[in-house]
DNA sequence: ATAGGGTTAG
């Protein structure tokens, strides 16, 4: 390296400068050796006494370098000490996480006389390590010396003190801070904002958001896009509109501030605003960093959109960003919810290294489409390289094992879960045993798993067990949850429909209507279901008996050239149809224009032969659908990937990868 | 020669 090179050579201009420049690159790039080297040169040539910038500049490059030891033991054989010494190692040391220490060294201070008091620089570092370790009182302490010298006028001091206080969970204390300042620069309100939101009150941070930016006198930046972010999670619509209309009048609008807007509208679930916003940022000619992909990614697999997916993914290649585990795990998310396994598992067997979160991605890939056995072999190979499994991992292998009726396998997970690594279970690991026991057809056992649920089991929970009901047609027990449910969520249709579905299977017509009555009463209506597929970067979404669609009139001769070759295979639509849909208009003849089969015969119109079909609905697809599907599937040979609102159909031959058992 | 607020997954 040249650094070394130049050692050997030192500026003939006597050596000191020339060393102290060598010392900043050393820190820099983060060469120890040659770091060493040039410290050993300096003591030799008897700079080091004369010159405290010598020593300073030694003791960041040695944090830099990660010696924060021999960073410390120049600092220790200083004969003349300063606060500097101290604020720079103070520094290295909160730098490194490393809190405790950093509230050692600014207690041994005091110890050191006069020349080494803490002033305006000191104070913002050791209340950084209060606020990161949670000491309050020493906090206090602090804030109280700060009082006592007037330092508090300073703002990085007062800003600090802010913080300390909101971090360890006084923001009260912080705001009479913030209120009583004499003067404020964004820095206060950020400060402020950033306060309250990590105090978990988050109306406050947006309140004091808006204050801010209505008093117009200093422009919002993005370190406040970043303070309003952590206080955005479930908002309000009309805070995130807000929050938006002020990110687009800013007036510089940096990496940071298009990250933080990109991450309010992922953390609101609304996938769709951030992907139009990364396609605007891609206009602007704004170069995306790491944390832009990895916050996008997550949302094209939520709206599967694959082809921005893998535009993204060349994005990554050419940027070389790669190998990176925070990408990686993104990518692989991005193709399995697009559904892309093959694509998922690509990328996880190319890493270099997995962590938990790797794992859990490809276990639940796996799990979500019925393919059971390979969860778990994946579950068991993360074990055996020593990862241990968290609360989030299991959710993943507990709900492969339901998806796959792998019913004892999953009781010993869930029993491994509790007493093996002590994780306490929460709703999503109820929600997944009592599918798995429902399923399984064990529904009354899965009603006494609910009762005895330590926690207040919650929708979901609930939702299982009607679903559960549905497939074994338990009348009794699927009325006890659905009266659960109505009372809980009263409002939502699904589990309407859930009941008249079990009503209709036992053949109780009259109360299938008293269901729909109900629903028509409470201005309820069934969600109309919905199919998107995408051709090229366009999305295509279809209705039931959707003719808006301009390729309308030979979607549909296709799809009464389909229905009329599978028919003779046994297709029967009359016979399925009664059983599942409920609805009138939906018997008979609109059975057969499901958008499910609208998607698929418009995908083989435009696609060539072979070509997958993916598709992607906002219901649980109906087994009429299902059937007509797997069919399909065989007689033009190609493969169907179709998402439902809680699993993948995973379609090859005929075959699908649910078993026929969802 | 040193200090304040801020974004990263399953």
């Amino acid at each position: 390296m040249n650094l070394s090179r130049s050692l050997l050579r030192p500026s003939p201009a006597g050596g000191q400068h020339g060393l102290l420049h060598l010392v900043d690159s050393c820190r820099a790039a983060a060469h120890l050796p040659t770091l060493r080297a040039v410290h050993a040169r300096l003591l030799l040539l008897q700079h080091l006494p004369s010159s405290a910038v010598a020593r300073v500049k030694l003791i960041q490059a040695y944090a830099a370098c990660s010696a924060l030891p021999a960073a410390r033991a120049v600092l220790t054989s200083s004969p003349d000490r300063t606060t500097v010494f101290f604020n720079v190692l103070l520094r290295a040391l909160t730098a490194a996480s490393l809190h405790r220490e950093a509230l050692l060294l600014f207690a041994s201070m005091r110890l050191q006389g006069p020349s080494c008091s803490p002033d305006h620089y000191t104070y913002p570092l050791a209340l950084k390590s209060c606020a990161a370790s949670g000491s309050l009182r020493l906090g206090v302490q602090i804030h109280a010396s700060i009082a006592r010298l007037g330092l508090d006028a300073n703002l990085f001091v007062a800003h600090s003190v802010i913080s300390m206080y909101a971090r360890c969970g006084r923001p009260n204390d912080a705001y009479q801070v913030f209120d009583e300042m004499q003067h404020r620069d964004v820095v206060s309100w950020n400060a402020m904002i950033s306060g309250f939101a990590h105090a978990g009150l988050f109306q406050r941070a947006v309140v004091i958001f808006r204050e801010f930016v209505g008093l117009q006198c200093t422009q919002p930046d993005a370190g406040t896009m970043a303070s309003v972010l952590p206080a955005m999670g479930n908002a309000k619509a009309e805070d995130i509109t807000f929050v938006r209309e002020v990110f687009d009048k800013m007036r510089f609008r940096g990496l940071i501030s298009w990250n933080a807007m990109l991450s309010i509208y992922a953390i609101n679930g609304l996938h769709v605003k951030a992907v139009e916003l990364f396609v605007r940022m891609e206009k602007d000619w704004v170069e995306p960093d790491r944390m832009t992909l990895a916050t996008v990614l997550p949302c094209c697999g939520q709206v599967s959109a694959f082809s921005l997916g893998k535009h993204i993914h060349e994005i990554i290649k050419r940027k070389r960003m790669c190998p990176n585990m925070l990408l990686e795990n993104a990518l692989m998310d991005m193709y399995a919810n697009c559904g892309c396994l093959k694509d998922a598992r690509e990328v996880f067997d190319a890493m270099s290294l997995r962590d938990v979160v790797s794992w859990t991605s490809i276990i639940s890939a796996y799990g979500v489409r019925g393919h059971g056995t390979e969860a778990i072999n994946l579950f068991e190979n993360m074990l055996g390289q020593g990862l241990e499994p968290d609360s989030i991992a299991f959710v993943a292998v507990l709900a492969a094992c339901s998806h796959a009726g792998f019913l004892d396998v999953g009781k010993r997970y869930f029993d491994c879960m509790t007493s093996r690594y002590q994780i306490t279970p929460k709703a999503e690991h109820y929600t997944c045993m009592v599918d798995l026991l429902g399923r399984a057809g064990c529904i009354s056992e899965a009603y006494d798993f609910i009762l005895a649920m330590p926690i207040k089991p919650n929708e979901r929970v609930w939702g299982a067990l009607l679903g559960a009901c549905r497939i074994h047609s338990n009348m009794d027990i699927g009325l006890l949850a659905a009266d659960s449910l109505f009372r809980m969520v009263p409002d939502q249709t699904g589990y309407y429909v859930l009941l008249s579905n079990i009503y209709a299977r036992a053949g109780r017509w009259a109360d299938v209507t008293s269901v729909r009555s109900v629903m028509a009463s409470k201005g309820i209506k069934k969600l109309p279901g919905a199919s998107n597929v995408e051709i090229g970067d366009q999305v295509h979404t279809f209705h039931v008996g959707d003719r808006s669609h301009p390729q309308s009139e030979m979607i549909y001769k296709k799809l009464e050239e389909l229905l009329g070759r599978i028919r003779g295979m046994g297709y029967n639509p009359g016979v399925e149809g009664t059983l599942h849909d409920v609805e009138e208009e939906e018997k008979e003849g609109h059975l057969s224009v499901h958008s499910e089969k609208l998607a698929i015969a418009f995908v083989l119109i435009n696609t060539s032969p072979g070509t997958p079909i993916r598709i992607t609905m906002n219901l649980r697809t109906c087994s009429d659908c299902h059937h007509a599907a797997k069919l399909i599937s065989a007689i033009t040979d190609r493969e169907i990937i179709l998402k439902d609102i809680n699993r993948f159909h995973h379609i090859v031959q005929g075959v699908c990868s649910c078993g026929d058992y969802w």
